[in-house]
DNA sequence: GCCAACGTTGGC
DNA sequence: GCCAACGTTGGC
């Protein structure tokens, strides 16, 4: 069981769109980017991941599960891309925000706090367990 | 195979 | 809205 970080724009694609999608979930599509291609490949289902808005809000408003394994993207014809659908869990019962991220050291090595362009992260346990607590949400 | 140019992303 | 960082593309 591996944990995950899905970045989402949310005038693009929000929480509230996926939460609507209920437990038949949704593909994560329009990634163009092989290193985000390849974790989706190493996705299992049951893996679980964090739903990240960018931009406006830079926080983690909650967790998804992956529901079905890496697939060809449906919204293009190139090979080239997959994706793995997603469907919603359960909501954060306080957000955590990407300022809370980078203020808590033992947070400092998250690849969003590192590398925040990348759409699709890996997450490590330690970082999973962490927050959640800080989001009062059971892992 | 290298590297400059370009486009995109996302934090600020 | 700006700009830095990054990834991709294409010419050589």
């Amino acid at each position: 069981m591996a944990y995950w970080l899905f970045k989402s724009e949310p005038a693009t694609w929000s929480w509230a769109d996926q939460k609507a999608k209920g437990d038949a979930g949704e593909e994560w599509d329009g990634v163009r980017n092989y290193q985000a291609r390849n974790f989706m490949r190493e996705m299992k289902v049951g893996d679980l991941g964090f739903f990240y808005h960018s931009q406006k809000d830079r926080e983690i408003v909650g967790i998804v599960e992956v529901c079905a394994e890496a697939h060809p993207d449906s919204s293009t014809d190139d090979p080239r891309w997959e994706c793995v659908d997603i469907k919603a869990l359960r909501s954060f019962s306080v957000p955590v925000t990407l300022d809370t991220i980078k203020a808590d050291p033992r947070l400092e090595d998250m690849v969003l706090a590192k590398n925040p362009r990348l759409s699709v992260q890996p997450v490590t346990e330690a970082e999973w367990e962490l927050i959640c607590a800080l989001g009062k949400t059971t892992p």
